[in-house]
RNA sequence: GGGCCCGUAGCUCAGCCCGGUAGAGCAGGCGGCUCUUAACCGCAAGAUCAGGGGUUCGAAUCCCCUCGGGCCCGCCA
């Protein structure tokens, strides 16, 4: 229990006066209600200081602000669409109402009011109250009615007042889930059958990467949390599904960043009889239509304008060697040893052990040479093939896959591939894996092999990383700022 | 894990450099005002200065440690 504040207690009395009144500070219902926007547009044929007769109105929300005038106050409630100014007057509610009224009413309150819709004499679209409900009597204060609430660890940490004080935060969360909807309306369209597959398993695979682990009671069993989901949804490929694709959070058990969050939210479609030029083509799509959603989403937004302007097709292409090779004066990067990649990767001082697969020194320098440069949306396509174990070798160059990655400002927004659907095949490159030693690998998953033994349609994939996309439409420069509550240290 | 920056009243900030015992605005209290809109005017109140230790006659201020946050780097897809 926390301690009350001075502010708090007077606040409490009020409550306990209110229910002195025999009236109800925290009642159950409030009927009958329009949004501040219809107010507001009853209000539009009126002149200043006209007002509107029958039917009369009833709005509810939070007070933002009081402007007490002595027998006349004023009071701003706010509602998910805006909002709209109260008219109260002792002369209207009643002089003993309105006295009590103005006592006990502070910002941060929600209340119902009942009125006619008018123009105040300045000009402001108003409800003149002719009754008030209390609907909930708040006890701490809301953030400073100016300034809203700056503290970005606050913000964090108590996004409840971040949004009751932003509206440019409630509009970006709205924006948020507006896009992802925009992504499902998209795939459904294209015929894809969303599905949701396991978080908990016995082995999380698919990726390589540290997972969380926890522990069934009733399996007696140790679990861990997913950290992709590309192995269950390619068994649903081997049932005959065709099209799938799950949206939802996946885990890893590693640092938080700018652009890291241990638990974020992941799309991944597969898709049977197409290739990844089929899926490059689809996700273009995809991106032209959510780069107009966010116009329309966020109009006065100028990071959005811009995340916008990124996410508008055509996009540049870069291939993987060629791009390394160019940026980094390296050449004939696929004929190097492991041993060599190990010394090239220890001349840009980046430190990985030394028994790592040796795909995982090619990422390195790619990540240190050509990552940061990747300031617009590129498309890095056809990597070596030690650097991707579930994709299916280039049908025309030797030693790559067909695979395309996806950066926008610096960081990675996606991954796809035609998939390797060969079990045989498959299980080679599992234990390739397994050899390195040091860092993470792909999991072996037998059953994953023992599916692709059943048959596989020649297939594409794509993963990407919802919130990533969110921040480079939003135009956000931190990940925590597209989620509504980030993992924070407790403290 | 390393570097830099930040933490003062419920909220927004000043004070820190150059040590002298904390100052304002919002919100809240009391009083005034029947058309205000960051309403206004007057009065009074509100702070273990993130926490701990040190230096000093004296620490919000200087030094060290810890906690939390931000940014950069490293690590990690």
């Amino acid at each position: 229990m926390t301690e009350e504040t001075p502010l708090e207690h007077e606040r409490r009395l009020k409550v306990e006066r209110i229910r002195a009144e025999g009236r109800e500070p925290y009642p159950w219902s409030f009927v009958g209600r329009i949004t501040t926007d219809q107010v507001r547009a009853r209000c539009a044929g009126l002149h200043a200081g006209e007002e509107a007769g029958d039917p009369p109105v009833r709005v509810a929300g939070r007070i933002k602000a009081t402007r007490l005038h002595g027998k006349t106050a004023f009071a701003d409630l706010e509602d998910r669409e805006g909002s709209v100014q109260l008219l109260i007057r002792a002369d209207t509610l009643g002089e003993a109402e309105f006295q009590s009224w103005m006592r006990d009413l502070d910002p941060g309150d929600i209340v119902g009011a009942e009125g006619f819709p008018a123009v105040s004499k300045r000009g402001e679209p108003s409800v003149h109250v002719r009754s008030l409900a209390l609907l909930a009597k708040a006890i701490a204060p809301p953030p400073e009615k100016y300034h809203g609430l700056q503290d970005v660890e606050e913000r964090l940490r108590r996004r409840y007042l971040d949004l009751m004080s932003s509206p440019e935060t409630r509009q970006l969360f709205r924006a948020r889930t507006m896009l992802i909807r925009e992504m499902r309306r998209y795939l459904d369209a294209a015929q894809f059958l969303e599905v949701e597959t396991p978080i908990l398993l016995p082995v999380a695979s698919g990726a390589a990467a540290e997972p969380f682990v926890t522990r069934s009671r009733y399996l007696d069993a140790e679990l861990q949390l997913r950290i992709s989901l590309e192995l269950p949804l390619k068994r649903l490929l081997v049932g005959g599904l065709e099209r799938v694709y799950e949206l939802g959070r996946t885990f890893r058990n590693e640092d938080m960043d700018t652009s890291h969050s241990p638990e974020f939210t992941e799309l991944e479609a597969y898709w049977a009889y197409a290739d990844y030029h089929d899926m490059r083509r689809l996700i273009e799509g995809l991106y032209g239509h959510l780069a107009e959603r966010v116009l329309e989403l966020l109009p006065e937004s100028p990071t959005a304008q811009r995340g916008a302007q990124g996410f508008t097709p055509p996009f540049a292409t870069v291939d993987f060697v060629d791009e390394l090779e160019r940026r980094s004066g390296i050449n004939d990067l696929l004929s190097k040893t492991p041993g060599e990649l190990r010394e090239l990767v220890r001349t840009i001082g980046s430190t990985v052990p030394d028994r790592s697969p040796p795909g995982v020194f090619l990422d390195k320098l790619f990540e240190h040479y050509v990552e940061p440069h990747l300031e617009r949306l590129t498309f890095v396509v056809d990597h070596p093939a030690l650097t991707t174990p579930l994709a299916k070798r280039h049908r025309s160059k030797p030693g790559r896959v067909e695979r395309f990655e996806m950066f926008y400002r610096g960081t990675e927004l996606g991954n796809a591939y035609t998939e390797l659907n060969d079990p045989d095949e498959q299980e080679r490159r599992f234990r390739e894996q397994l050899e390195g030693q040091g860092g993470d690998t792909y999991a072996y998953d037998a059953d994953f092999v023992r599916a692709l033994r059943h048959g596989m349609p020649p297939a594409t994939g794509i993963g990407v990383g919802v919130d990533r996309i969110i921040m480079g439409l939003v135009g956000a420069e931190s990940i925590k700022d597209v989620l509504l509550f980030p993992q924070m240290r407790s403290r």
